[in-house]
RNA sequence: GCCGGCUUAGCUCAGUGGUAGAGCUCCCGAUUUGUAAUCGGAUGGUCGUCAGUUCAAGUCUGACAGUCGGCUCCA
């Protein structure tokens, strides 16, 4: 099965097939990717060429070379490329046999053609399109000739492996984009550009948020006071909904006992995207004791089997469901919705580290809702409720619905058919509410349950899952809970686990990149700084501060002996909402002037008892920024 | 984990194998300013770490760490 990128250019162009000015660019794309594959087998005559797709924003073409690539060899295969465009060369298709397919695919040495024409399915038409001595096995279409392909570059150079299967020969793959115009490729490039000044890594910095330092652990953040404001902030207005609709908080530590995650599955069958376990002294001696040999010691730590000890909870359910079967349940007390914002720790691979969005320890705004079956549509509603008001108040409407399921060939899951069949037809129904496209994607439920996903894109494109509901069948066995029911006896509980924000980590992340660092006013670190223009208005500014923080607004005053003009640059550049200049006419008057990061010369006047209500009003009611109002999902 | 790039002051970055640099920040003076950068001064470095080549390494080589772009993975 495809998988990751390519999978992900595959379903676009599906999708942008039916807007025909995107159909042409994708030909366009697809065209250039070829020239770039004639450009590097003149460069590189031995190469191998696999695959050349058009992508949602370029395209790439996988080559197996005799040596590795650089930046540098790009300035090289861009300059072979624009001789072939030069030469305006014809892409002539040919619809050939599948035995002669392979005669001139054999005859070129090119295995990985081979093996991708074996893969074409019995009875389909099967194309070779040339241009000039490059010979491609390809579906096409392509636009007339090379000197169609008016804009184009080559990007980056990235390593990859052949089919996705890590297990097989590793590729090398280079990306680029083409337009119809330069003016349109330098509009990209550009867009590009600014994207990165958005990215939540570089914001992360700039307005001090957050930390990730190479002493304390790869993939471990450390909140700055700056960003706990914003993360707390974003806990309370959650929790604030929690209590509105019937949940229960509870606290549960960040270890818990291996037989805890043994019964629970989650170890050792994900042991390798779990931190290791902390074994129990005794475990440890006994282990040495009873080895014959080093090789016995090293196959007991790697199996991770058969010992004794603690792990870093790679999640919070187990913990729930004790607390769950820590009493009698009764059916009249559920839907019981234990909710906590639960920190787990995971071991995900060092290269897929980065910034806020993929890292090893990380706090779900996690629940567990117990219910009973005919309860399951309810809650599943009540779920979708409350991720509508989060993606609404925050005006987050970029984001996508995914429906997973299982897929009915497949023996992995667990639980009973029909049951599966009832929640599947409970999500669907659910994910209407929410008056969003989305997608069924089979295969991609749990092996306990079928979910919904939400996904939202970064600043730089790339696809990130945020919340998530999931029903599960499995832990409520595994772990023997039950309700006595009306019949006065034990039935099995439904679990339904989920998360709107997922992980609160991986959302401040990209909420920072949705806002560029501009936070409504509730969310923003600093609401209000105020700028005494001279020394003699200190005094007047700290008393505006005192009456500000009374009415628990978050300021400063900035009382540097700097020019004015400085201290706005300063507070501008730390995206402060509201800026109070405080001088002479405003002390007589009682009042601030305010430049509003919105509207930053309208130098409205306002008493000071009107500035506490204005931003009161605009804190308690969660407003957005002005920039962001009609945005709203 | 795999392929490749990058790592120089708190931040952004210069630096031809031959004495370690700039701007901003921070600190100290002076300036008291009305809506996006006042002036001057001082501090700040094991050039990611450890080896190697060389008379000489920030610069060349290797290993490791971190980071970035992908791939794989993501209960």
């Amino acid at each position: 099965m495809l998988r990751g990128f390519y999978q992900r250019a595959i379903l676009k162009n599906k999708i942008m097939a039916s807007n025909d000015e995107q159909n042409q660019l994708q030909i366009l794309r697809h065209s250039a990717a070829h020239v770039l594959a004639a450009a590097v087998l003149r460069l590189f005559p031995d190469a191998k060429y696999d695959i050349g797709p058009a992508t949602e924003n370029g395209f790439f073409y996988d080559f197996d070379l005799p040596r590795s690539l650089t930046e540098k060899d790009l300035t090289a295969i861009e300059a072979e490329m624009q001789s072939i465009i030069a030469a305006n060369e014809p892409f002539e298709r040919m619809e050939v046999s599948r035995a002669t397919a392979r005669q001139k695919m054999q005859a070129l040495h090119q295995s990985y053609k081979c093996e991708r024409l074996d893969a074409i399915p019995e009875g389909e038409v099967i194309s070779l399109y040339k241009t000039g001595d490059f010979l491609d096995l390809c579906h096409g279409p392509h636009v007339k000739s090379t000197g169609c392909i008016k804009a184009f570059k080559l990007l980056s150079i990235a390593g990859c492996y052949y089919r996705g299967d890590e297990t097989r020969q590793q590729l090398q793959r280079i990306y680029g984009t083409a337009f119809a115009s330069q003016q349109d490729l330098d509009q990209y490039l550009q867009r590009m550009e600014q994207a990165k000044e958005r990215d939540h890594r570089k914001l992360g910095v700039k307005l001090n948020l957050f930390l990730i330092d190479s002493l304390v652990g790869q993939g471990l953040i450390l909140w700055t006071p700056k960003g706990t404001i914003l993360r707390k902030q974003l806990q309370s207005f959650l929790e604030e909904e929690l209590d509105k609709q019937g949940y229960d908080q509870v606290i549960t530590p960040h270890i818990g006992k291996l037989d805890l995650f043994k019964v629970s599955g989650h170890y050792p069958y994900y042991k390798d995207s779990q931190f290791h376990p902390i074994w129990d002294r005794e475990c440890i001696e006994r282990a040495v004791d009873q080895a014959q040999s080093l090789d016995e010691i090293k196959e007991r730590v790697r199996d991770k089997m058969d010992i004794d000890g603690f792990l870093l909870k790679p999640m919070n359910c187990p913990m729930h469901v004790r607390l769950y079967a820590s009493q009698k349940r009764s059916y009249r007390e559920l839907p019981l919705r234990l909710a906590e914002f639960g920190t787990v720790y995971r071991w995900e691979q060092s290269g897929e580290l980065g910034g806020l969005t993929r890292v090893r320890g990380f706090t779900q705004d996690d629940a567990h809702i117990f219910c009973r079956e005919d309860q399951v549509a309810g809650e599943l509603k009540g779920c979708l409720k409350l991720i509508n008001i989060i993606f609404t108040t925050l005006g987050m409407s970029d984001y996508r619905v995914r429906i997973s399921l299982r897929d009915p060939a497949s023996d992995k899951y667990i639980g009973d058919s029909a049951l599966w069949e009832k929640s599947e037809q409970a999500l669907r129904d659910a994910a209407k509410q929410l008056d969003k496209p989305s997608t069924e994607a089979i295969g991609e439920a749990a092996f306990y349950g079928p979910k919904l996903d939400f996904i939202v894109r970064d600043v730089l494109g790339r696809e990130w899952q945020l919340g998530t509901i999931q029903i599960d069948y499995n832990l409520p066995y595994r772990f023997k809970i039950n309700y006595v029911g009306s019949d006065n006896q034990p039935h099995v509980p439904i679990m339904i686990h989920r998360a709107p924000f997922g992980s609160m980590e991986r959302f401040c992340g990209l909420l920072i990149e949705h806002f560029g660092g501009d936070f409504p006013l509730w969310l923003a670190p600093e609401q209000v700084r105020l700028l005494p223009i001279k020394d003699t208005c200190i005094a007047y500014a700290d008393e505006v501060y005192a009456l500000l923080k009374q009415a628990k607004i978050r300021c400063s005053v900035d009382d540097r002996a700097e020019t004015l003009n400085s201290k706005i640059r300063s507070a501008e550049s730390d995206k402060i909402p509201y800026v109070c200049i405080v001088g002479e006419k405003e002390q007589s008057a009682h009042s601030v002037s305010i430049r509003s990061r919105c509207q930053p010369h309208s130098n409205g006047t306002y008493p000071i008892e009107q500035l506490i209500t204005l931003l009161r009003n605009e804190i308690d009611q969660r407003l957005l920024p002005e920039a962001f109002k009609g945005k709203k999902a």
